[in-house]
DNA sequence: TGAAATGTTGGGGCG
DNA sequence: ACGCCCCAACATTTC
């Protein structure tokens, strides 16, 4: 009677698990377990959020396997050594996880694989990183063209099926789940395998089908809100490929290339793995940041007069999730008009985004700040005001974040410090006391902005 | 997956 | 009737 060890990191799934797959097809008896690396939990100490959404996708993970007639076991420790301990008290012949492609768990993985025989499965991304690349076998730089391979690959099939039976060796002893100290958003998004299919046909029955008109607009539930789930696996990237493609349409053609720009940066991190500590042009390492200590703060709590930037940084810091939008919108106000290192913001995002992922949010800060693959050209500056009335034409996004700016009508929504005094005083709103003035003027902001980058590309 | 600056055009007010 | 100016409205270019 064999047993293999699958080893879970960030595929917090039975259904369409590969890695899974194979520790079915080595052994009879499959052990799950997930290892509280002390590493990982240290790093992470500010993204108790995302913890605690973690060990509510355990916990969720593990009335899945009991289920099944299994459990999770959980153990602390260095994975090398838990593993090797497992491997030992268990008799277990073989170690199955799913590849994770981060410099960290690339480190990892080589360590533990000197210590246990290890085998690592695709199904992070849909595509095999090595599967997408250029005629000359060198990684793409260029969105389009790698979404062109991507797309020109065969389809790799119907996700697997989730097991019915999954049965595992006796009783070992482990940690007790762990509690989630942060997790104070389990009605907002409960963790869990289940909840990610619910999202998944909720959107696919009421958004799709609109989503290449509406992904954009702030005000409207017009996205998946997939996305922590996707972090962690408790929906598999080929399961939400597989929707869109039975959903068919512009709308799902749209949304299948947000989840392609989602394995571009996880590629663009493994090929260049410097992206994650500075920028990927090193041209565009030149640029003089300012240390601007106050308007950073200010930034990060949603005070800086911008409507639509401070929804979007109160969005984030109530719900551990922010529309991507207005990520955009934030990130450009942060690089673009306060001139902060988008290294800073990238921190601050991955600390507080659920979603938070090296890949996607160096992908997305660098595209921002003009410095990464592929990235938006540095001119490119989003002015608050229009993105507001463009994005949230009816300024239903800025009410539900900004409750100051309640009474104020919508022709000053976007821009509040435009009431006159009178106006101030009727709607309730007196700027500079129950809001805000603008801690930057943007035309000012954006010509400094123009400079700097004009001075560090060293034009 | 921008926005501002600059250029062009054409209608209308007006001397 | 005509030229002149103003300035939307739109197009192009520049950052």
């Amino acid at each position: 009677m064999a047993t293999t060890i699958w080893w879970i990191r960030r595929d917090l799934r039975l259904g369409d698990n590969q890695a899974l797959a194979a520790a079915r097809a080595g052994g009879d008896r499959v052990l799950p377990v997930f290892v509280l690396d002390p590493r990982l939990l240290a790093a992470a100490r500010d993204g108790r959020r995302r913890l605690g959404f973690l060990f509510a996708g355990l916990r969720a993970l593990d009335a899945d396997l009991r289920r099944c007639g299994n459990r999770l076991l959980v153990r602390r420790g260095d994975p090398a050594r838990v593993l090797s301990g497992l491997v030992a008290e268990s008799g277990a012949g073989a170690v199955y996880a799913e590849a994770d492609h981060s410099p960290y768990a690339r480190r990892r993985d080589a360590r533990v694989a000197q210590a246990v025989p290890l085998t690592l499965a695709g199904g992070l991304t849909v595509h095999p990183l090595e599967a997408v690349r250029k005629a000359d076998s060198s990684p793409y730089t260029v969105f389009t063209p790698y979404s062109r391979a991507w797309r020109a690959l065969p389809f790799p099939g119907v996700p697997l099926p989730a097991p019915e039976h999954l049965p595992g060796p006796a009783g070992l002893p482990g940690e007790g789940l762990p509690s989630s100290p942060g997790h104070a958003l389990a009605d907002l998004f409960p963790a869990g395998e289940a909840e990610a299919h619910r999202r998944l046909e909720a959107f696919v029955r009421t958004a799709i089908d609109d989503y290449h008109d509406t992904r954009n607009r702030m005000d409207l539930a017009g996205t998946s809100v997939l996305s922590p789930y996707l972090r962690f696996g408790m929906i598999s990237a080929l399961q939400a490929v597989w929707a869109a493609r039975q959903a068919g349409g512009q709308g799902a053609e749209a949304w299948l290339n947000e989840l392609i720009w989602r394995e571009f940066y996880v590629s663009i991190l493994h090929h260049f793995p410097h992206v994650q500590r500075e920028s990927f042009h090193p041209g565009l390492r030149g640029i003089v940041w300012r240390e601007a200590p106050g308007e950073f703060a200010d930034w990060t709590a949603g005070r800086t007069g911008y409507p639509v930037v401070d929804a979007a940084m109160r969005q984030l810091l109530a719900t551990g999730w922010m529309h991507n939008r207005a990520r955009m919108i934030a990130a450009s106000f942060l690089v673009k008009d306060l001139l902060v290192d988008w290294r800073r913001g990238e921190q601050f995002f991955r600390q507080h985004l659920l979603d938070g992922d090296l890949a996607a949010n160096h992908g997305g800060w660098q595209w921002t700040a003009g410095t990464g693959t592929d990235a938006a050209p540095y001119y490119r500056v989003f002015n608050p005001v229009l993105q507001g009335r463009k994005f949230d034409p009816q300024g239903d996004y800025v009410h539900r974040w900004v409750p100051e700016l309640a009474g104020v009508p919508g022709e000053f929504l976007h821009e509040p410090w435009c009431m006159s005094v009178e106006q101030q005083k009727q709607f309730h709103c007196m700027i500079g006391k129950d809001y805000p003035a603008p801690i930057v003027d943007h035309a000012l902001a954006r010509r400094r902005a123009l400079e700097a980058y004009r001075a560090g590309v060293g034009r």
